[in-house]
DNA sequence: AGCGATGTTCGCCG
DNA sequence: TCGGCGAACATCGC
């Protein structure tokens, strides 16, 4: 599921289910999951309460005590929170028992989101490179982030130590709304246009996070609703056409997305 | 049966 | 150094 909507999503469903409860039992079904040894995992987390959460990108660094557990979703990753444990979820990889009979599954289908344990958690994103959160980004983080970057439209808006949290299906609904063809080069753009894309990066994210990143519900005058085979624009009824970059399908609308 | 999927990372090449 | 490209990771559904 996981760009910065739903990791923001994801991040609400924690902070209200599974907070102030401590940790009396860690289940790991699938031990490749983890970005380090499992017993090194537990020790840290065991007799623990997540206290906070805080959101970067595509990152959630949930607090306790002193460090923080790390949760990426990969592109299939989800998590559910229950007091029976019959409710687990297929491709659940790791229980967090609560002292309160609570249960709380972290779910990845195919692999490919990781726990982890960060001590420092300035030092883990400056060795990650992560970028400023799209969301919350200022203007002038903004600027600074792109500069000089010379890269095509949607690859940059992708690039994780550029701004962190676009991914793959928000870089296509930012660039449609914003009228960029997502090859542009980035370094092409005027001031004009990257004040409408700053904007419209907020604006396509904060819609995301209010319809909690439920695709099925997006307004069908959004490119979402319309990403697939025959898909129509919303805007002028023309053809979306899919184009690979970056190793990833894009659509977009040749009309209203010009090549400049 | 084969392809592709909301992500990240690495190696190769220009 | 940057950027484009392809592959790899692992699984499932269309």
């Amino acid at each position: 599921m996981p760009e910065l909507p739903e990791v923001e999503t994801f991040k609400q469903y924690l902070d209200s289910t599974s907070l102030h409860q401590v940790i009396k039992v860690i289940s790991v079904s699938d031990p490749r999951i983890l970005e380090l040894d499992e017993a090194e995992f537990k020790k840290a987390l065991l007799q623990e309460q997540f206290e906070s959460s805080e959101r970067i990108g595509k990152n959630l660094f949930v607090k306790t005590g002193k460090i923080y557990v790390l949760f990426h979703f990969g592109m299939t990753g989800d998590m559910f929170y229950s007091d029976d444990l019959k409710d687990e979820p297929s491709h659940s990889r790791v229980i967090f028992s609560f002292d309160n009979g609570h249960y709380l599954f972290y779910i990845s289908q195919r692999l490919f989101g990781k726990l982890n344990i960060i001590t420092d958690l300035k030092a883990y994103i400056k060795d990650k490179k992560l970028g400023p959160d799209a969301l919350n980004m200022t203007k002038e983080e903004f600027k600074t982030a792109i500069k000089r970057r010379s890269g095509n439209a949607k690859t940059v808006l992708m690039n994780q130590e550029v701004i962190s949290g676009i991914g793959n299906i928000y870089s296509d609904e930012i660039l449609f709304q914003t009228g960029i063809h997502p090859k542009t080069k980035f370094n092409t753009l005027s001031e004009e246009q990257l004040s409408y894309l700053f904007e419209n990066i907020k604006k396509v994210l904060k819609y995301g996070i209010q319809e909690k990143g439920i695709l099925e519900n997006y307004s069908k005058t959004y490119l979402i609703p319309h990403r697939d085979k025959g898909g129509i624009c919303p805007k002028c009824k023309r053809s979306i056409e899919r184009i690979a970059i970056n190793g990833r399908h894009g659509f977009f609308c040749p009309h209203c997305q010009p090549e400049s």
